[in-house]
RNA sequence: GGACAGGUGGCCGAGUGGUUAAAGGCAGCAGACUGUAAAUCUGCCCGCGCAAGCGUACGCUAGUUCGAAUCUAGCCCUGUCCA
């Protein structure tokens, strides 16, 4: 098992992708032999993916770079229904519309991993609402639905745990895995996909769409899962702060972006190198040995490699040089959050709301009585002091992190 | 259609007439310690207000009561079992 044949398999196996395979050795033969089609389903469920998507379309970027044609599925039919895995609730059914704008939304982001165009290797975006949409109830029944044992499918994790806890699963949800598996056999149909990959969280329906193409065509397809990636910590990924940490620019400034790989647990940094970046792996191995406070130089190598890879060159040089000024020089950075003040003075209050470190005016007076507002660096525990502008720049922070700027106008 | 159980703050979960803006936990924010790490300890954690206080809030609606998250009725939703 340890060795593998295809570049495709080592790769993946020496950075820690994998976590299951459906059938080591013959996807291993498949990859060697030639161009392997894989695609990775994305739910739309917002107008941005966050962090906890990244490990799937970074593993769309391997796939390329082993050469092989990475296809991404936008889940625009199946985001209609909602995936019913683990989850607490029924998702609320998002509309048409919503879905549509989210599914353009998100599209930018993969050009940035992936090449796409029409080269035998080169990347394909498709929407299963293409096929999805179209399908007659009566013939999918008789073709699909055939296939499928209601015992078995109830045996699934995803299902069992909603029945479990007694939660409901409504019908729609439940044919959630049916349509996924159908996605399989459609991508094997039309582009000759081979290998479809997901979170550990996908092995059941993975499952489903390999044994349904099996059925239906003959076709032997494979799986392979990612392990669900947690912090050091036990979190799930790209949940913080203000919420989730978001791949796209206008979701997530680059400054906070980069801020979040910077703040990684030390435990994580060498995993997120070989998971995030493309870094050669004596490199990371070297970056991950450091000690103690050392450390932190392999944080802003991560930091400045993630941010490179999701918004550029440019976005990651800007935020590395804040976050120098606004850490090491204690001083101010083009990237922080910024505050027009007219009139030369505004209260603590205001201005905390103002570059957004408080939700409320309460918020903000907690703050401040908490001993966590500073102007220059300078606790202010008077929470209707006044803060006067001279015309200078004024550093207003948060706690030790968040920092931001007021500005004369 | 019937019987039973249930719907509480971002989540989990106590509370069964006033002392309940609602125990406890998780998550979050801040402080101390540090390395912009972890762990630990401390404080905060619906909104407005300097405050007294006011406004909202316990599935929805209408009641009973001086007073309801707590009682009554109807409705909606969920689960389990029965038809």
């Amino acid at each position: 098992m340890t060795q593998y044949k295809s570049t495709l398999l080592r790769l993946l196996e020496e950075r820690g992708y994998i976590h299951q395979l459906t059938d080591a050795e013959g996807l291993d033969k498949l990859a060697s032999e030639g161009v392997v089609p894989g695609y990775i389903g994305f739910d739309p469920t917002a107008p941005s993916l966050h962090v906890g998507s990244m490990v799937q379309i970074m593993l769309l970027r391997r796939l390329q770079q082993a050469g092989h044609k990475p296809i991404v599925l936008m889940g625009g039919g199946t985001g209609k229904i909602g995936d019913p895995s683990f989850k607490d609730d029924a998702r609320k059914l998002m509309t048409v519309d919503t879905i549509a704008s989210n599914v353009a939304s998100i599209r930018t982001v993969f050009e940035r991993f992936l090449t796409f165009g029409d080269g035998p290797t080169d990347a394909v975006m498709v929407d299963n609402a293409d096929w999805l949409d179209k399908l007659e109830y009566i013939p999918f029944l008789r073709e699909v639905g055939q296939h499928f044992s209601v015992n078995r499918m109830l045996s699934f994790d995803s299902v069992k745990q909603r029945l479990d806890r007694e939660q409901s699963l409504s019908f729609l949800e439940f044919n959630y895995m049916i349509l996924q598996a159908y996605d399989f056999r459609e991508l094997s149909e039309r582009l000759g996909c081979r290998l479809q990959m997901g979170g550990s969280d996908q092995w059941g329906n993975i499952v489903n769409g390999i044994e349904l193409t099996r059925r239906m065509d003959g076709k032997e397809v494979f799986g392979v899962t990612t392990p669900l990636l947690t912090t050091a910590d036990g979190a799930k990924m790209g949940k913080t702060m203000n919420g989730a940490v978001w791949l796209n620019e206008d979701a997530l400034p680059a400054y906070d972006f980069w801020q979040y790989w910077r703040n990684a647990d030390d435990r994580d940094v060498g995993r997120f190198l070989r998971l995030f970046t493309d870094l050669p792996l004596d490199e990371i191995a070297r970056l991950e040995a450091l000690e103690g406070s050392e450390i932190n130089a392999a944080k802003v190598v991560l930091a400045n490699e993630v941010t490179k890879l999701v918004r550029g060159e440019d976005a990651a040089r800007a935020a590395e040089s804040t976050a120098a000024a606004t850490f090491a020089g204690g001083g101010l950075g083009d990237d922080l959050p910024t505050l027009d003040v007219e009139g030369g003075e505004i209260s603590i209050i205001d201005a905390l709301i103002g570059l957004g470190f408080a939700g409320s005016r309460g918020e903000a007076k907690r703050l401040v009585a908490g001993g966590g507002a500073r102007v220059d660096g300078v606790a202010v525990t008077n929470d209707s002091h006044a803060i006067t502008l001279n015309g200078n720049e004024i550093r207003v922070s948060s706690g030790k992190k968040k920092h931001g700027v007021l500005r004369s106008r």
